[in-house]
DNA sequence: GCATTATCTAACTAATTGGTTAATATGTAT
DNA sequence: ATACATATTAACCAATTAGTTAGATAATGC
């Protein structure tokens, strides 16, 4: 065989490999984060990848091992994308723009995620320790920084860094996570819930840095 | 039989009577809360409350009856009192100070709900429908009303009522919801955590009105 | 080809779970 | 006391569930 057959085939097998393993991920990842990890269903998972209940246990050991690969999954990614859009080279009332419109838009594209994320960790506290491991706080710490520093110029006034973050991230994750309470406190239809979360990228912003800027 | 004792008869009766209901309630709302629907089990429930698992039945008629009652009543009341804590007779500015102390506290004291109702409506959205049913809405829109009122006297910027309430709401709730999470990134201790919430009462309302107020 | 490994399936199992039942105890009224 | 309803229990049941097994099928390497 030659070398080019070699690495086709290589690929191949992990494209095979891969997408299967890939398929119950992706199929556990929608049933897990509706029904959570006690009203999922082993076999509800298998139905929706289309394969066969046994080839989740030869995939992932066990429903709690596949559980978490999903919940690790979902958690990693957002709280990586916090870091990532906290983490640009801008000044601390445009990095606040620059999040909240980011961090809004990635919400929308996956809103079932914070209230997956915040049942689970509701239930078993544990598993938010495992996200958290080689990954770098530095981004927080720049970010923390940069406000001590904006307060230490006058820009904005005296603030607690922790609260101002926790005020920040509450304002963007709060009405996605608890979307089908806020549709119907406000009487909103789907579309106006999303017209509704879409007004907040730029609101949100304006209400934050009005709050801790000095005029 | 004298009439005294028939009223102590009757009161008897009824105490003993709602003394195991209020018991099966009161252990059913400590499972359920931590473990949800679908991760409680009416044996936990059983013991918990010192019965046999019979009487559940016997009282409630299901899981699904019993986790209903449990929800209806945690949801009722916490949504009656952001109703109440709206609704004193107070200046816009000055109630938004009231509001978020007291709903705070309200929240410290039951921590585990906010997580507990986002969770359960986020698995089965149609719960919420039966908590808003008489009660009347007048609140919200007295303080809707409010706030235009300010728009319009230059009190506080042009804000959208919706969004200032979500506003609001969310920066109350939102770190209670999150508590584990927030324990964890920003590494502190239970107690740390506690003062940190505590802090809250009077940061929020002040972060809230800078935001809004015409300076 | 042929042996070996990886992938996949159908049928099965052991344990758990919500819910029932039939019998017992505890009041309660006359 | 006695009839009657209410409250409580232990044992049981049927259904569901995560997980297993033994064997078939398809890739892979030589």
């Amino acid at each position: 065989m030659d070398e080019i057959t070699n690495i086709k085939e290589n690929i191949k097998a992990e494209v095979s490999h891969h997408s299967t393993e890939k398929d119950i991920l992706e199929a556990a990842k929608r049933v897990f984060q509706i029904k959570g990890m006690y009203g999922a269903r082993m076999q509800e998972i298998a139905d929706e990848a289309g394969i066969n209940k046994a080839m989740l246990h030869y995939y992932f050991r066990s429903k709690d091992k596949l559980f978490d690969a999903v919940f690790q999954d979902a958690a990693r990614n957002f709280f990586s994308k916090i870091r990532e859009y906290l983490n640009v080279d801008k000044p601390l009332l445009e990095k606040i723009e620059y999040f909240v419109e980011n961090y809004v838009e990635l919400l929308l594209q996956n809103s079932y995620i914070p209230a997956f994320i915040i049942s689970e960790v509701h239930q078993n506290p544990d598993r938010i320790k495992n996200v958290f491991m080689e990954s770098g706080v530095s981004a927080e710490m720049q970010f923390i920084s940069d406000i001590n520093t904006a307060v230490s110029l006058g820009i904005i006034h005296p603030v607690d860094p922790k609260q101002l973050i926790i005020n920040i991230i509450g304002l963007c994750v709060f009405p996605v996570a608890a979307k089908p309470i806020i549709k119907t406190i406000l009487s909103l239809k789907e579309e106006e819930y999303l017209e509704f979360i879409e007004t907040r990228k730029k609101e949100v912003s304006k209400f934050i840095i009005n709050a801790i800027k000095v005029h």
